[in-house]
DNA sequence: AATCCGATCAACCGCGAACGA
DNA sequence: TTCGTTCGCGGTTGATCGGAT
């Protein structure tokens, strides 16, 4: 376990953690807090290094970590947001609740890694390895949907590239992907990410899912994605005559009616859904539910930034509602299959998205 | 039964960022 | 602005386990 440091030096205890150790160090933690980490130790009567306790406490005997085998979801979620993310195993274990960064990333090492090693995709760029020759690595029969995962996959690196784009000021990872805690305490949703890439969850699920079970630990075809159903958040838009966009109702399921839209810059979101029109005949009972609920992507209408959130209410078909960049700290509620959105100004002041919605609607007004 | 070997994961280290004096 | 300290992240190591030989 690498050389001795910081701990040797003061003799103090490296290796396994003992169950007396753990006692003493979760007993003082739940009396007292972590406070200090470089002071706890001594106080908590351990000889320990400041780094050996952090590590333990947060890894491991933290009340609010969940052990165990990974799900289907948390493991789309962890390809998803490493093909965005990279390495940035904090930032994903911020959308993983219960898991921590050690364990995620351990768990990517030794299984995600591998596996889409197996399917032929490059675990790094997430896209179709590339053998010697230049031609893309044969698997099986799966090369067609690895031409189609290609093509996600550039649709996605394309958008990733934009939104660093647009703003020269803004950070190629946007800060909202960062878990902000809001003035209720909650973490934000999500991240806008998770939604960029739910376009082509369908593909990892056609990864991840094998015949009729859940049972992840054999890979299986990926070609039969076409016959499960796909969730896809969607967006509806209609033009003025004076070209202004206007959001509208839009119900979960594919309404493509980005094609008239302009093309300078203005409502980038569909050149997305465009590409997707190429699934339109695999995709079957389509559908949107409150797990779609939350950011949807950011759009760029009238200059204005606006980020385009799906809302669900009760078990109708959601609509999409947007909200000023500005307005950073959400706070999304879903109980009862009923979905429910506000979001907090910096300033203090609080939007409601909905109501916006409605209003601009009924007035005719540009976007909102 | 003994040994080997690969897989797993807890734990450690180095480094950069954040922060305060 | 500089410097020292602390924190947190990502990469890596090595103990342990289980299956294969």
């Amino acid at each position: 376990m690498g050389s001795s440091k910081c701990c040797e030096k003061e003799g103090l205890k490296r290796g396994p953690w003992t169950a007396e150790e753990d006692q003493k160090l979760t007993a003082y933690i739940q009396l007292h807090g972590h406070g200090s980490w470089s002071t706890l130790p001594e106080k908590a009567g351990l000889k320990r290094c400041r780094k050996s306790c952090r590590l333990r406490w947060i890894n491991y005997l933290r009340p609010d970590i969940k052990r165990g085998k990974f799900s289907l979801q948390e493991e789309q979620t962890i390809v998803q947001l490493h093909a965005f993310l990279g390495n940035r195993w904090s930032v994903i274990a911020a959308q993983l609740p219960k898991r921590t960064d050690n364990e995620i990333k351990n768990h990517w090492n030794t299984h995600l890694k591998k596996r889409l090693i197996k399917m032929g995709i490059d675990p790094k760029t997430h896209k179709p390895r590339i053998d010697a020759l230049g031609f893309p690595t044969r698997h099986g029969g799966i090369d067609a949907n690895l031409s189609h995962m290609a093509q996600w996959e550039r649709a996605r690196l394309e958008a990733e590239a934009r939104s660093a784009g647009v703003s020269n000021n803004k950070p190629a990872v946007p800060n909202h992907v960062q878990p902000k805690k809001s003035q209720f305490g909650c973490l934000t949703p999500r991240p806008k990410c998770l939604d960029l890439l739910r376009a082509w969850q369908g593909l990892v699920t056609g990864m991840f899912n094998f015949s009729d079970r859940d049972d992840l630990e054999s890979p299986g075809s990926i070609s039969n994605f076409s016959h499960r159903g796909f969730q896809v958040p969607t967006a509806g838009i209609n033009q003025n005559a004076a070209g202004e966009g206007t959001l509208l109702p839009c119900i979960a399921t594919n309404s493509y009616t980005c094609d008239e839209l302009d093309d300078v810059g203005n409502w980038k979101r569909c050149e997305k859904f465009n590409q997707m029109q190429e699934f339109d005949e695999a995709l079957q009972g389509r559908t949107c539910s409150t797990e779609d609920a939350g950011f949807v992507d950011r759009i760029y209408v009238e200059g204005n930034d606006y980020e385009v959130i799906a809302n669900f209410m009760g078990d109708s078909p959601g609509t999409l509602v947007g909200v000023p960049a500005s307005y950073s700290s959400m706070e999304l509620e879903i109980s009862n299959g009923s979905c429910s959105i506000g979001c907090m100004a910096d300033d203090g002041s609080y939007w409601d998205p909905t109501l916006k919605f409605m209003n601009a609607s009924s007035s005719d007004s540009s976007v909102f």
